[in-house]
DNA sequence: AACATCAATAATGTTGACATTAATACGCGA
DNA sequence: TCGCGTATTAATGTCAACATTATTGATGTT
Protein backbone atom coordinates (compact mmCIF):
# COMPACT_ATOMS: atom_id res chain seq x y z
CA UNK A 1 0.00 0.00 0.00
CA UNK A 2 1.53 3.22 -0.95
CA UNK A 3 1.20 6.23 1.44
CA UNK A 4 -0.73 7.53 -1.11
CA UNK A 5 -3.77 5.11 -1.22
CA UNK A 6 -6.95 6.54 -3.35
CA UNK A 7 -9.04 3.49 -2.72
CA UNK A 8 -9.22 5.04 1.02
CA UNK A 9 -9.21 8.56 2.07
CA UNK A 10 -12.08 10.22 -0.08
CA UNK A 11 -14.09 11.27 3.33
CA UNK A 12 -13.82 14.23 5.47
CA UNK A 13 -11.44 17.27 5.16
CA UNK A 14 -8.16 16.54 3.66
CA UNK A 15 -7.00 17.30 7.19
CA UNK A 16 -8.67 13.86 8.46
CA UNK A 17 -7.25 11.93 5.16
CA UNK A 18 -3.55 13.52 5.75
CA UNK A 19 -3.75 12.17 9.18
CA UNK A 20 -5.39 8.55 8.77
CA UNK A 21 -3.31 7.99 5.51
CA UNK A 22 0.10 9.75 7.63
CA UNK A 23 -1.05 7.36 11.06
CA UNK A 24 -1.27 4.10 8.75
CA UNK A 25 2.12 4.91 7.46
CA UNK A 26 3.44 5.25 10.11
CA UNK A 27 2.20 2.14 11.92
CA UNK A 28 3.08 -0.14 9.17
CA UNK A 29 6.33 1.09 9.28
CA UNK A 30 6.39 2.66 5.66
CA UNK A 31 7.48 5.60 7.32
CA UNK A 32 10.44 4.59 9.63
CA UNK A 33 10.78 5.74 13.22
CA UNK A 34 13.09 9.55 13.13
CA UNK A 35 12.39 9.87 9.31
CA UNK A 36 12.50 13.81 9.19
CA UNK A 37 8.91 14.53 7.57
CA UNK A 38 8.62 17.09 5.22
CA UNK A 39 5.81 19.68 4.84
CA UNK A 40 6.36 20.26 1.30
CA UNK A 41 7.39 16.77 0.60
CA UNK A 42 4.10 15.40 2.09
CA UNK A 43 1.92 17.85 0.86
CA UNK A 44 2.69 17.54 -3.19
CA UNK A 45 2.61 13.99 -2.62
CA UNK A 46 -1.08 14.51 -1.16
CA UNK A 47 -1.93 16.62 -3.73
CA UNK A 48 -2.78 18.93 -1.16
CA UNK A 49 -1.73 22.39 0.23
CA UNK A 50 0.26 22.52 3.01
CA UNK A 51 -2.45 24.14 5.37
CA UNK A 52 -4.69 20.66 5.60
CA UNK A 53 -1.05 18.85 5.91
CA UNK A 54 0.05 20.73 8.68
CA UNK A 55 -3.15 20.33 10.44
CA UNK A 56 -2.44 16.88 10.32
CA UNK A 57 0.64 16.84 11.56
CA UNK A 58 -0.80 18.67 14.80
CA UNK A 59 -3.26 15.62 15.57
CA UNK A 60 -0.17 13.17 14.65
CA UNK A 61 1.95 15.06 17.42
CA UNK A 62 -0.89 15.59 20.11
CA UNK A 63 -1.01 11.38 19.65
CA UNK A 64 2.12 10.60 19.82
CA UNK A 65 3.05 9.10 16.50
CA UNK A 66 5.74 12.37 15.94
CA UNK A 67 7.52 14.44 17.72
CA UNK A 68 8.19 17.90 16.77
CA UNK A 69 11.32 19.71 17.49
CA UNK A 70 10.34 23.33 18.47
CA UNK A 71 11.17 25.06 14.81
CA UNK A 72 12.93 22.58 13.08
CA UNK A 73 10.27 20.50 11.84
CA UNK A 74 8.99 16.84 12.92
CA UNK A 75 9.93 13.52 13.07
CA UNK A 76 8.18 9.90 13.06
CA UNK A 77 8.69 8.68 16.70
CA UNK A 78 11.01 6.06 18.22
CA UNK A 79 10.05 4.02 20.68
CA UNK A 80 12.80 3.25 22.86
CA UNK A 81 12.66 0.37 25.20
CA UNK A 82 11.67 2.42 28.53
CA UNK A 83 9.42 4.80 26.60
CA UNK A 84 7.53 1.21 25.84
CA UNK A 85 7.42 0.22 29.16
CA UNK A 86 5.83 3.38 30.37
CA UNK A 87 3.15 3.19 27.50
CA UNK A 88 2.88 -0.48 29.00
CA UNK A 89 2.19 1.50 32.87
CA UNK A 90 -0.16 3.63 31.40
CA UNK A 91 -2.02 0.87 29.23
CA UNK A 92 -2.49 -1.21 32.61
CA UNK A 93 -3.97 1.24 34.37
CA UNK A 94 -6.70 2.22 31.78
CA UNK A 95 -7.07 -0.99 30.66
CA UNK A 96 -7.43 -2.25 34.31
CA UNK A 97 -9.94 0.08 34.57
CA UNK A 98 -11.84 -0.47 31.18
CA UNK A 99 -12.28 -4.20 32.14
CA UNK A 100 -13.72 -2.97 35.33
CA UNK A 101 -16.14 -1.05 33.85
CA UNK A 102 -16.98 -3.33 31.34
CA UNK A 103 -17.93 -5.84 34.09
CA UNK A 104 -20.81 -3.79 34.46
CA UNK A 105 -21.87 -2.08 31.48
CA UNK A 106 -21.19 -4.66 28.65
CA UNK A 107 -25.00 -6.04 27.43
CA UNK A 108 -25.72 -9.81 27.82
CA UNK A 109 -25.17 -9.52 23.44
CA UNK A 110 -21.74 -8.19 23.73
CA UNK A 111 -20.74 -10.78 26.15
CA UNK A 112 -22.44 -13.54 23.80
CA UNK A 113 -20.30 -12.02 20.85
CA UNK A 114 -17.13 -11.54 23.04
CA UNK A 115 -17.56 -15.65 23.39
CA UNK A 116 -18.28 -16.36 19.95
CA UNK A 117 -14.98 -14.07 19.08
CA UNK A 118 -12.73 -15.93 21.45
CA UNK A 119 -14.22 -19.80 20.19
CA UNK A 120 -13.12 -18.62 16.96
CA UNK A 121 -9.49 -17.56 18.42
CA UNK A 122 -9.35 -20.86 19.77
CA UNK A 123 -9.87 -22.83 16.32
CA UNK A 124 -6.45 -20.35 15.16
CA UNK A 125 -4.33 -20.98 17.95
CA UNK A 126 -4.93 -24.72 17.16
CA UNK A 127 -2.98 -23.71 13.96
CA UNK A 128 -0.55 -20.74 14.87
CA UNK A 129 1.35 -19.79 17.25
CA UNK A 130 1.15 -16.32 16.34
CA UNK A 131 -1.90 -15.32 18.40
CA UNK A 132 -0.16 -12.25 21.02
CA UNK A 133 -0.07 -8.37 19.67
CA UNK A 134 -2.23 -10.14 16.47
CA UNK A 135 -4.77 -8.65 14.82
CA UNK A 136 -6.86 -11.01 16.85
CA UNK A 137 -5.49 -9.88 20.07
CA UNK A 138 -6.43 -6.43 19.16
CA UNK A 139 -9.98 -7.32 18.32
CA UNK A 140 -10.78 -8.46 21.67
CA UNK A 141 -9.22 -5.77 23.73
CA UNK A 142 -11.07 -3.57 21.42
CA UNK A 143 -14.30 -4.87 22.26
CA UNK A 144 -13.63 -4.68 26.09
CA UNK A 145 -12.29 -1.25 25.83
CA UNK A 146 -15.77 -0.16 24.27
CA UNK A 147 -17.70 -2.39 26.60
CA UNK A 148 -16.69 0.20 29.11
CA UNK A 149 -18.85 2.40 27.60
CA UNK A 150 -16.69 5.20 28.99
CA UNK A 151 -15.88 7.50 25.74
CA UNK A 152 -12.62 9.06 26.99
CA UNK A 153 -11.13 5.43 27.83
CA UNK A 154 -11.88 4.16 24.37
CA UNK A 155 -10.37 7.54 22.63
CA UNK A 156 -7.46 6.81 24.30
CA UNK A 157 -6.67 3.32 24.30
CA UNK A 158 -7.73 3.06 20.72
CA UNK A 159 -6.75 6.43 19.27
CA UNK A 160 -3.47 6.79 20.61
CA UNK A 161 -1.91 3.73 22.94
CA UNK A 162 -3.01 0.51 20.63
CA UNK A 163 -1.71 2.80 17.68
CA UNK A 164 1.45 3.38 19.08
CA UNK A 165 1.89 -0.43 20.83
CA UNK A 166 0.98 -1.79 16.86
CA UNK A 167 3.43 0.77 15.47
CA UNK A 168 6.53 -1.01 18.21
CA UNK A 169 5.10 -4.30 17.41
CA UNK A 170 5.94 -3.84 13.30
CA UNK A 171 9.45 -3.10 14.31
CA UNK A 172 10.87 -5.56 16.58
CA UNK A 173 9.77 -9.23 16.50
CA UNK A 174 8.15 -10.29 19.59
CA UNK A 175 9.41 -14.02 20.47
CA UNK A 176 6.80 -16.14 19.97
CA UNK A 177 5.06 -19.05 22.47
CA UNK A 178 2.63 -17.34 23.96
CA UNK A 179 -0.23 -17.73 21.75
CA UNK A 180 -1.90 -20.41 24.02
CA UNK A 181 -1.18 -18.87 27.39
CA UNK A 182 -2.58 -15.31 25.97
CA UNK A 183 -5.54 -17.08 25.00
CA UNK A 184 -6.30 -18.90 28.53
CA UNK A 185 -5.70 -15.37 29.79
CA UNK A 186 -8.27 -13.98 27.90
CA UNK A 187 -10.85 -16.48 28.50
CA UNK A 188 -10.50 -16.08 32.98
CA UNK A 189 -10.61 -12.05 31.89
CA UNK A 190 -14.16 -13.02 29.90
CA UNK A 191 -15.13 -15.51 33.36
CA UNK A 192 -14.87 -12.48 35.25
CA UNK A 193 -16.59 -10.59 32.71
CA UNK A 194 -19.56 -12.65 32.47
CA UNK A 195 -19.60 -13.20 36.49
CA UNK A 196 -19.70 -9.07 36.61
CA UNK A 197 -17.06 -9.44 38.78
CA UNK A 198 -15.21 -5.96 37.86
CA UNK A 199 -12.32 -6.26 40.77
CA UNK A 200 -11.25 -9.47 39.60
CA UNK A 201 -11.51 -8.80 35.53
CA UNK A 202 -9.43 -5.46 36.45
CA UNK A 203 -7.04 -7.79 38.28
CA UNK A 204 -7.03 -10.44 35.56
CA UNK A 205 -6.51 -7.98 32.76
CA UNK A 206 -3.29 -5.46 34.66
CA UNK A 207 -1.72 -9.25 35.39
CA UNK A 208 -2.71 -9.98 31.33
CA UNK A 209 -1.03 -6.53 30.16
CA UNK A 210 2.13 -7.42 32.55
CA UNK A 211 2.61 -10.49 30.93
CA UNK A 212 2.52 -9.12 27.54
CA UNK A 213 5.28 -6.72 28.21
CA UNK A 214 7.84 -9.20 28.75
CA UNK A 215 7.09 -10.34 25.00
CA UNK A 216 9.51 -7.52 24.27
CA UNK A 217 11.69 -7.59 26.67
CA UNK A 218 14.73 -9.82 25.42
CA UNK A 219 15.81 -6.85 22.10
CA UNK A 220 16.22 -4.34 24.80
CA UNK A 221 19.81 -4.61 26.00
CA UNK A 222 20.52 -3.41 22.20
CA UNK A 223 18.22 -0.93 21.87
CA UNK A 224 18.25 1.26 24.88
CA UNK A 225 20.41 4.05 23.29
CA UNK A 226 18.76 6.61 22.60
CA UNK A 227 21.91 8.80 22.90
CA UNK A 228 22.83 8.10 19.45
CA UNK A 229 22.34 10.70 16.81
CA UNK A 230 18.78 10.59 14.87
CA UNK A 231 19.46 9.07 11.60
CA UNK A 232 19.06 11.61 9.15
CA UNK A 233 16.45 10.54 6.93
CA UNK A 234 14.18 12.38 4.20
CA UNK A 235 10.73 11.16 2.87
CA UNK A 236 11.93 10.26 -0.42
CA UNK A 237 14.35 8.32 0.52
CA UNK A 238 12.01 5.16 -0.15
CA UNK A 239 10.12 5.83 -2.73
CA UNK A 240 11.12 6.73 -6.17
CA UNK A 241 10.57 10.20 -7.39
CA UNK A 242 8.90 11.32 -10.71
CA UNK B 1 -7.86 39.11 32.06
CA UNK B 2 -8.89 39.25 29.22
CA UNK B 3 -9.10 37.11 26.42
CA UNK B 4 -6.19 38.68 24.52
CA UNK B 5 -3.33 39.60 27.34
CA UNK B 6 -0.25 40.97 26.07
CA UNK B 7 1.89 40.60 29.26
CA UNK B 8 1.69 36.77 28.63
CA UNK B 9 1.57 34.77 25.24
CA UNK B 10 5.30 36.50 24.03
CA UNK B 11 6.73 32.87 23.41
CA UNK B 12 6.50 30.41 20.72
CA UNK B 13 4.68 30.22 17.77
CA UNK B 14 0.96 32.27 16.94
CA UNK B 15 -0.53 29.10 17.51
CA UNK B 16 0.78 28.37 20.51
CA UNK B 17 -0.07 31.68 22.25
CA UNK B 18 -3.39 31.18 20.38
CA UNK B 19 -3.61 27.89 22.63
CA UNK B 20 -2.60 29.13 25.63
CA UNK B 21 -4.86 31.99 25.97
CA UNK B 22 -7.92 30.38 24.70
CA UNK B 23 -6.92 27.10 27.02
CA UNK B 24 -7.13 29.36 29.91
CA UNK B 25 -10.14 31.56 28.56
CA UNK B 26 -11.65 27.97 28.56
CA UNK B 27 -11.20 27.07 31.90
CA UNK B 28 -11.63 29.98 34.01
CA UNK B 29 -14.75 30.37 32.37
CA UNK B 30 -14.60 33.94 30.21
CA UNK B 31 -15.68 31.78 27.34
CA UNK B 32 -18.51 29.46 28.38
CA UNK B 33 -19.43 26.43 27.40
CA UNK B 34 -21.18 25.74 24.56
CA UNK B 35 -20.55 29.10 23.15
CA UNK B 36 -19.87 29.02 19.74
CA UNK B 37 -16.30 29.37 19.01
CA UNK B 38 -15.27 31.63 15.22
CA UNK B 39 -12.39 31.44 13.49
CA UNK B 40 -12.52 34.81 12.00
CA UNK B 41 -13.76 36.80 14.91
CA UNK B 42 -10.88 35.26 17.34
CA UNK B 43 -8.71 35.51 14.89
CA UNK B 44 -9.11 39.26 14.33
CA UNK B 45 -9.35 39.33 18.43
CA UNK B 46 -5.71 37.87 18.82
CA UNK B 47 -4.26 40.16 15.51
CA UNK B 48 -3.60 36.82 13.77
CA UNK B 49 -4.64 35.19 10.65
CA UNK B 50 -6.81 32.26 10.62
CA UNK B 51 -4.05 29.47 10.05
CA UNK B 52 -2.22 29.34 13.20
CA UNK B 53 -5.74 30.14 14.85
CA UNK B 54 -6.88 27.02 13.05
CA UNK B 55 -3.76 24.87 14.87
CA UNK B 56 -4.66 26.18 17.89
CA UNK B 57 -8.38 24.91 17.58
CA UNK B 58 -7.30 21.47 16.87
CA UNK B 59 -5.22 21.08 19.68
CA UNK B 60 -7.90 22.84 22.07
CA UNK B 61 -9.88 19.74 20.04
CA UNK B 62 -7.49 16.67 21.45
CA UNK B 63 -7.52 17.56 24.61
CA UNK B 64 -11.34 17.88 24.91
CA UNK B 65 -11.70 21.33 25.38
CA UNK B 66 -13.60 21.86 22.73
CA UNK B 67 -16.49 20.08 20.41
CA UNK B 68 -16.01 19.72 16.63
CA UNK B 69 -19.45 19.48 14.84
CA UNK B 70 -17.94 18.18 11.31
CA UNK B 71 -18.28 21.34 9.22
CA UNK B 72 -20.24 23.66 11.44
CA UNK B 73 -17.63 24.79 14.07
CA UNK B 74 -16.46 24.02 17.21
CA UNK B 75 -18.07 24.97 20.15
CA UNK B 76 -16.64 25.20 24.27
CA UNK B 77 -16.85 22.12 25.99
CA UNK B 78 -20.13 21.17 28.11
CA UNK B 79 -19.53 18.47 31.40
CA UNK B 80 -22.24 16.96 32.07
CA UNK B 81 -22.38 15.08 34.94
CA UNK B 82 -21.97 11.18 32.96
CA UNK B 83 -18.96 13.21 31.34
CA UNK B 84 -17.03 14.30 34.45
CA UNK B 85 -17.86 10.60 35.86
CA UNK B 86 -16.13 9.26 32.72
CA UNK B 87 -13.34 12.01 33.58
CA UNK B 88 -12.99 10.41 36.81
CA UNK B 89 -12.75 7.12 36.50
CA UNK B 90 -9.86 7.80 33.90
CA UNK B 91 -8.65 9.95 36.59
CA UNK B 92 -8.54 7.46 39.64
CA UNK B 93 -6.59 4.84 37.24
CA UNK B 94 -3.94 6.86 35.78
CA UNK B 95 -3.49 8.70 39.46
CA UNK B 96 -3.64 5.41 40.78
CA UNK B 97 -0.35 4.02 38.92
CA UNK B 98 1.32 7.60 38.89
CA UNK B 99 1.24 6.88 42.34
CA UNK B 100 2.01 3.94 42.33
CA UNK B 101 4.98 4.49 40.51
CA UNK B 102 5.88 7.71 42.74
CA UNK B 103 6.26 5.66 45.41
CA UNK B 104 9.26 3.90 43.36
CA UNK B 105 10.63 6.71 41.54
CA UNK B 106 10.29 9.68 43.86
CA UNK B 107 13.68 10.90 45.17
CA UNK B 108 14.30 12.17 48.86
CA UNK B 109 14.34 15.64 47.86
CA UNK B 110 10.85 15.62 46.32
CA UNK B 111 9.87 13.67 49.35
CA UNK B 112 11.02 16.41 51.41
CA UNK B 113 9.49 19.38 49.60
CA UNK B 114 6.11 17.43 48.94
CA UNK B 115 6.15 17.10 53.28
CA UNK B 116 6.93 20.58 53.10
CA UNK B 117 3.87 21.30 50.45
CA UNK B 118 1.54 19.21 52.98
CA UNK B 119 2.79 21.08 56.35
CA UNK B 120 2.32 24.83 54.60
CA UNK B 121 -1.55 23.34 53.88
CA UNK B 122 -1.92 22.51 56.93
CA UNK B 123 -1.51 25.69 58.42
CA UNK B 124 -3.23 27.08 55.22
CA UNK B 125 -6.77 24.51 56.37
CA UNK B 126 -6.96 26.28 59.62
CA UNK B 127 -7.82 29.34 58.39
CA UNK B 128 -9.78 28.17 55.32
CA UNK B 129 -12.21 25.51 54.52
CA UNK B 130 -11.51 25.57 50.77
CA UNK B 131 -8.93 23.26 49.82
CA UNK B 132 -10.72 20.22 48.02
CA UNK B 133 -10.43 21.43 44.44
CA UNK B 134 -7.87 24.54 44.89
CA UNK B 135 -4.86 25.67 44.03
CA UNK B 136 -3.13 24.10 46.84
CA UNK B 137 -4.85 20.90 45.84
CA UNK B 138 -3.53 20.33 42.37
CA UNK B 139 -0.01 21.34 43.54
CA UNK B 140 0.02 17.90 45.20
CA UNK B 141 -1.73 16.09 42.36
CA UNK B 142 0.57 18.11 39.99
CA UNK B 143 3.88 17.04 42.32
CA UNK B 144 2.70 13.26 42.76
CA UNK B 145 1.82 13.14 38.70
CA UNK B 146 5.50 14.43 37.79
CA UNK B 147 6.81 12.02 40.68
CA UNK B 148 6.17 9.04 38.55
CA UNK B 149 8.77 9.65 36.12
CA UNK B 150 6.78 8.71 33.27
CA UNK B 151 5.93 11.37 30.53
CA UNK B 152 2.90 9.56 29.22
CA UNK B 153 1.11 9.79 32.48
CA UNK B 154 2.56 13.54 33.04
CA UNK B 155 0.71 14.99 29.93
CA UNK B 156 -2.19 13.12 29.75
CA UNK B 157 -2.90 14.08 33.72
CA UNK B 158 -1.55 17.96 33.69
CA UNK B 159 -2.24 18.69 30.02
CA UNK B 160 -5.67 16.66 29.44
CA UNK B 161 -7.44 16.16 32.64
CA UNK B 162 -6.60 18.60 35.31
CA UNK B 163 -7.24 20.98 32.67
CA UNK B 164 -10.60 19.85 32.54
CA UNK B 165 -11.45 19.39 35.43
CA UNK B 166 -10.69 23.17 36.64
CA UNK B 167 -13.18 23.51 34.09
CA UNK B 168 -15.59 21.87 35.49
CA UNK B 169 -15.07 23.34 39.17
CA UNK B 170 -15.07 27.49 37.92
CA UNK B 171 -18.58 26.06 36.30
CA UNK B 172 -20.04 24.45 39.54
CA UNK B 173 -20.04 25.29 43.15
CA UNK B 174 -18.52 22.30 45.01
CA UNK B 175 -19.85 21.48 48.46
CA UNK B 176 -17.63 22.50 51.53
CA UNK B 177 -16.22 20.51 54.34
CA UNK B 178 -13.87 18.37 52.74
CA UNK B 179 -11.06 20.71 53.53
CA UNK B 180 -9.60 18.54 56.53
CA UNK B 181 -10.47 15.46 55.19
CA UNK B 182 -8.61 15.46 52.17
CA UNK B 183 -5.82 16.79 53.99
CA UNK B 184 -5.93 14.18 56.32
CA UNK B 185 -5.99 11.58 53.03
CA UNK B 186 -2.71 13.88 51.15
CA UNK B 187 -1.04 12.68 54.39
CA UNK B 188 -1.64 9.68 54.26
CA UNK B 189 -0.79 8.89 50.50
CA UNK B 190 2.47 11.05 51.53
CA UNK B 191 3.12 8.27 54.03
CA UNK B 192 2.70 5.57 51.49
CA UNK B 193 5.09 6.70 49.38
CA UNK B 194 7.75 7.82 51.95
CA UNK B 195 7.44 3.95 53.18
CA UNK B 196 7.79 3.35 49.04
CA UNK B 197 4.66 1.07 49.20
CA UNK B 198 3.21 1.45 46.17
CA UNK B 199 0.76 -0.58 45.89
CA UNK B 200 -0.46 0.93 49.22
CA UNK B 201 0.15 4.30 47.42
CA UNK B 202 -2.52 3.50 44.66
CA UNK B 203 -4.61 2.02 46.53
CA UNK B 204 -5.06 5.07 48.72
CA UNK B 205 -5.27 8.02 45.86
CA UNK B 206 -7.65 5.82 44.05
CA UNK B 207 -9.95 6.03 47.22
CA UNK B 208 -9.04 9.73 47.93
CA UNK B 209 -10.36 10.59 44.20
CA UNK B 210 -13.23 8.53 44.23
CA UNK B 211 -14.30 10.78 47.41
CA UNK B 212 -13.36 13.90 45.92
CA UNK B 213 -16.29 13.27 42.61
CA UNK B 214 -18.79 13.04 45.54
CA UNK B 215 -18.10 16.57 46.45
CA UNK B 216 -19.72 17.33 43.00
CA UNK B 217 -22.98 14.98 42.97
CA UNK B 218 -25.06 16.94 44.38
CA UNK B 219 -26.06 19.09 41.45
CA UNK B 220 -26.04 16.45 38.88
CA UNK B 221 -30.17 16.14 39.55
CA UNK B 222 -30.60 19.36 37.61
CA UNK B 223 -27.53 18.94 35.43
CA UNK B 224 -28.33 15.74 33.26
CA UNK B 225 -29.62 17.54 30.48
CA UNK B 226 -27.78 16.72 27.35
CA UNK B 227 -31.10 16.81 25.19
CA UNK B 228 -31.32 20.83 25.29
CA UNK B 229 -30.87 22.50 22.38
CA UNK B 230 -27.47 24.05 22.54
CA UNK B 231 -27.87 27.76 23.20
CA UNK B 232 -25.83 30.08 20.36
CA UNK B 233 -23.46 32.23 22.37
CA UNK B 234 -21.17 34.28 20.17
CA UNK B 235 -17.47 35.30 20.54
CA UNK B 236 -18.37 38.87 21.12
CA UNK B 237 -21.21 38.00 23.41
CA UNK B 238 -18.80 38.96 26.45
CA UNK B 239 -17.05 41.61 25.34
CA UNK B 240 -17.44 45.20 24.11
CA UNK B 241 -16.15 45.45 20.46
CA UNK B 242 -14.25 48.40 19.07
C1' DA C 1 -50.89 31.73 8.21
C1' DA C 2 -47.85 27.84 7.28
C1' DC C 3 -44.69 25.75 4.31
C1' DA C 4 -41.45 25.02 0.61
C1' DT C 5 -38.07 26.96 -2.59
C1' DC C 6 -34.46 29.76 -3.58
C1' DA C 7 -31.28 33.73 -3.01
C1' DA C 8 -28.11 36.05 0.12
C1' DT C 9 -25.10 35.71 3.76
C1' DA C 10 -21.65 33.96 6.72
C1' DA C 11 -19.06 30.43 8.23
C1' DT C 12 -15.42 26.77 7.44
C1' DG C 13 -12.15 24.53 4.08
C1' DT C 14 -8.33 25.35 1.00
C1' DT C 15 -4.79 27.54 -1.55
C1' DG C 16 -0.44 29.88 -3.18
C1' DA C 17 2.55 33.47 -2.04
C1' DC C 18 5.33 35.88 1.36
C1' DA C 19 8.24 36.24 5.88
C1' DT C 20 11.19 34.36 8.98
C1' DT C 21 14.29 31.21 10.70
C1' DA C 22 17.33 27.18 10.62
C1' DA C 23 20.58 24.33 7.82
C1' DT C 24 24.04 24.23 4.33
C1' DA C 25 27.80 25.60 1.32
C1' DC C 26 31.21 28.45 0.19
C1' DG C 27 35.28 31.20 0.63
C1' DC C 28 38.63 33.46 3.23
C1' DG C 29 42.30 33.62 6.48
C1' DA C 30 45.40 31.52 9.87
C1' DT D 1 44.30 21.73 6.21
C1' DC D 2 41.34 23.42 9.59
C1' DG D 3 38.19 26.86 11.53
C1' DC D 4 35.25 30.71 11.21
C1' DG D 5 32.09 34.06 9.15
C1' DT D 6 29.05 34.90 5.53
C1' DA D 7 25.98 33.94 1.57
C1' DT D 8 22.81 30.77 -0.02
C1' DT D 9 19.44 27.44 0.28
C1' DA D 10 15.60 25.21 2.20
C1' DA D 11 12.60 24.50 5.64
C1' DT D 12 8.79 26.15 8.80
C1' DG D 13 5.69 30.08 10.15
C1' DT D 14 2.25 33.32 8.54
C1' DC D 15 -0.95 35.71 5.73
C1' DA D 16 -4.77 37.25 2.65
C1' DA D 17 -7.66 35.79 -0.92
C1' DC D 18 -10.53 32.18 -2.98
C1' DA D 19 -13.80 27.92 -2.86
C1' DT D 20 -17.13 25.40 -0.78
C1' DT D 21 -20.65 24.46 2.35
C1' DA D 22 -24.12 25.55 5.91
C1' DT D 23 -27.24 28.94 7.67
C1' DT D 24 -30.39 32.59 7.30
C1' DG D 25 -33.82 35.38 5.26
C1' DA D 26 -37.00 36.46 1.67
C1' DT D 27 -40.51 35.29 -1.45
C1' DG D 28 -44.18 33.19 -3.30
C1' DT D 29 -47.74 29.65 -3.20
C1' DT D 30 -51.34 26.82 -1.16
Amino acid sequence: MSIVDPALAKTGTLADQAYEALASSIISGELPPGMRMLEVELAERFGMSRGPLREAMRRLEERRLVERISQRGVRVVRLTGPKLRGIYQVRESLEGMACRLAAQNMTDTELAELRQMLEAHEAYVRDSDDYSQNRRDWDFHDRIARGSKNEMIVSLLCDDLYQLLKLYRNQHKSKPGRARRALQEHWRIFGALEDRDGELAEMLMRRHIGAALTVFEPDWACDEDEGTVPTDLVPGGLQART
